[in-house]
DNA sequence: ACCTGAACACCGTTCAAGT
DNA sequence: ACCTGAACACCGTTCAAGT
């Protein structure tokens, strides 16, 4: 009775967050919203648009405001953010991913890091590749985290994910300074 | 009329690359090898376990003989083999990608780079850190090429993609050579 | 603009029963 | 050991029709 297109992705990260990415159906989000299914196709395409706005969603949700900071601890923070995005709602990472591949929504991020990096006078091949890396390793360690925590739940591990994520960045950043003939360890 | 296991795997891998990952059902499958659906459960408990059975016979189908060569260049075969593998099937990467996110199958490529820093004299968490990162970037760079690709079809790119995928592995083993205490650009 | 009702063409999985 | 028959509990999507 009278939802606008926000309340439905209200409600589909709601669910999300309850039931993870496989159960968040048409039908279960219709059912949520006290709705018929066929009510979804007045607000969206189809179920690949509503994930795309879901992801859009949760990624404008995590937003920090910027800090003028070196080029190395920009992109530090723009992968922290992520990480942490991603982190924040159940099968984060698996949204994401399936966003991209559906080639709807969830590009601004890798925009941000090249333009970074551009900033920082990397050349345009330097800066879209190094933009791509640092956003596959981003996904690839949360998707990991995120998959391991599903299955384990009883002993307590905790923090050591965040000192590999750390290491791990520190790595590709390196790399990124040797090849734009910086030295590196400035991150 | 007296399937085994391996016929299953054929097919699938068949039915895969005919169809893709999304349409690569069990019905379907049932379908191909003239039996009723229920029959695939005498060979598979579930889907999941089909899906990592395929994930590894394409491994296995793509392994290439073992160079003795320096351990920069050894990832590089190791990373470069495993791109191979991925775009050799329809949604490769997709297939890898579900498959450890099922915690079933597609290990093998991970652990045999951890063997061989670890070879070369790495500590262990860069190791572990260091394999896990070349692996996502593989997967994330072959991920984006068969969804663009896929989206794609019309005018010829063709292959950039492969001189993209080496520059930024380049990237990732100068950090990595960096990480180790070695000078960069062995690789 | 937003929704219902009803249908279409599918899914994965289970389980008793057959040979 | 390998398969059938039949069912259960779901899917995404379409489309005419209602208010």
């Amino acid at each position: 009775m009278g939802h606008h297109r926000a309340d439905v992705v209200d409600a589909a990260v709601r669910l999300l967050d309850e039931v993870g990415l496989e159960a968040l159906t048409m039908r279960r989000l219709a059912g949520t919203l006290g709705v018929r299914p066929s009510a979804l196709y007045h607000h969206f395409s189809g179920k690949d648009a509503l994930l795309g706005a879901v992801a859009d969603e949760v990624l404008d949700r995590g937003r920090r405001p910027t800090e003028v900071v070196a080029w190395q601890a920009e992109l530090r923070l723009v992968c922290v953010e992520l990480r942490d995005i991603m982190l924040a709602h159940r099968d984060g990472a698996a949204l994401m991913a399936r966003a991209r591949s559906l080639g709807v929504g969830a590009a601004e991020p890798m925009n941000r890091m090249a333009s970074a990096l551009r900033w920082a006078g990397a050349e345009d091949e330097v800066a879209r590749v190094g933009a791509r890396t640092l956003f596959h390793y981003v996904y690839g360690h949360v998707a990991d985290e995120q998959t391991q925590q599903q299955s384990a739940g009883d002993g307590e591990v905790g923090p050591p994910a965040s000192l590999d994520f750390s290491v791990g960045l520190s790595m590709v950043l390196d790399g990124l300074a040797t090849r734009m003939g910086l030295p590196a360890g400035a991150g």
